[in-house]
DNA sequence: ACCGGGATGTTCT
DNA sequence: GAACATCCCGGTG
């Protein structure tokens, strides 16, 4: 992999829909351990009923109404981490959620890290998986994506063919009809809808392998 | 393969 | 007391 430069902070300062789509291929590190990011959740702040910062600004949220370019980590169903990054500008509480990516190194410490996983496909095909795989908890909320422990990068790999779906796991009436989620069509990591009709919604929003994409691991 | 349900605790009603 | 931006295991076909 090569280097890569660490994404500048007018990359975050904009509308969260458009950091989603253009997060889509980027790399997220922390030490030795990477993953190309393969889907994404854009999420609009207090105007947006899915949003944490719905309801305005609490103890939890506090980091979505700071300034872009950080990670805003929660903790969710008693148990899981989740990752976002802060987007648009401190007061504003846009945030793109970071679903799934593609083990790219590391791969030893990710199995390490994630012990249940039974394939390299089960490392990081999750919002909580991308967490565990990547050691993210709530120590690292709030730190910077440019100079802090986790940092996301740009390996200058073209941009990976990119679709939309309605955003997964929002109770209905909580803005879950927009199509606001971000995934690398093809991609075995891309996560998705459990439960019944399962294959079905997955076959829609998910599709089929295109192009052969760098980054794209079939395990 | 495809389901169904349990785990587990913080946040907000 | 309910909801929750989830995951994993064990049952069944």
């Amino acid at each position: 992999m090569t280097p890569g430069s660490v994404l500048p902070q007018d990359f975050y300062a904009r509308d969260p829909k458009a950091v989603a789509r253009d997060l889509l291929g980027k790399v997220i590190t922390r030490g030795r351990v990477a993953a190309r990011i393969v889907e994404v959740e854009a999420y609009l702040g207090e105007r947006d009923p899915g949003s944490h910062a719905f309801r305005g600004p609490t103890h939890r949220n506090a980091t979505m109404f700071g300034p872009p370019g950080f990670l805003y980590v929660y903790f969710t169903y008693g148990m899981h981490w989740c990752a976002n990054v802060v987007c648009t500008t401190e007061g504003e509480a846009g945030a793109v959620l970071l679903r799934a990516g593609a083990p790219l190194s590391g791969l030893a410490t990710m199995r390490k890290r994630r012990p249940a996983a039974r394939r390299d496909l089960d490392l990081c095909s999750g919002p909580a998986k991308l967490c565990e795989a990547l050691g993210i908890t709530g120590r690292d909320d709030g730190t910077d994506l440019r100079g802090g422990p986790i940092r996301i990068v740009d390996d200058r790999e073209p941009a990976p063919p990119r679709r939309t779906s309605p955003r997964i796991g929002l109770a209905a009436g909580r803005g879950d009809h927009h199509r606001w989620r971000w995934y690398v069509p093809g991609d075995p990591n891309v996560s998705g809808p459990k439960g019944v009709g399962a294959r079905t919604a997955r076959r829609q929003w998910t599709e089929r392998p295109r192009a052969g994409y760098p980054g794209e691991q079939r395990a």
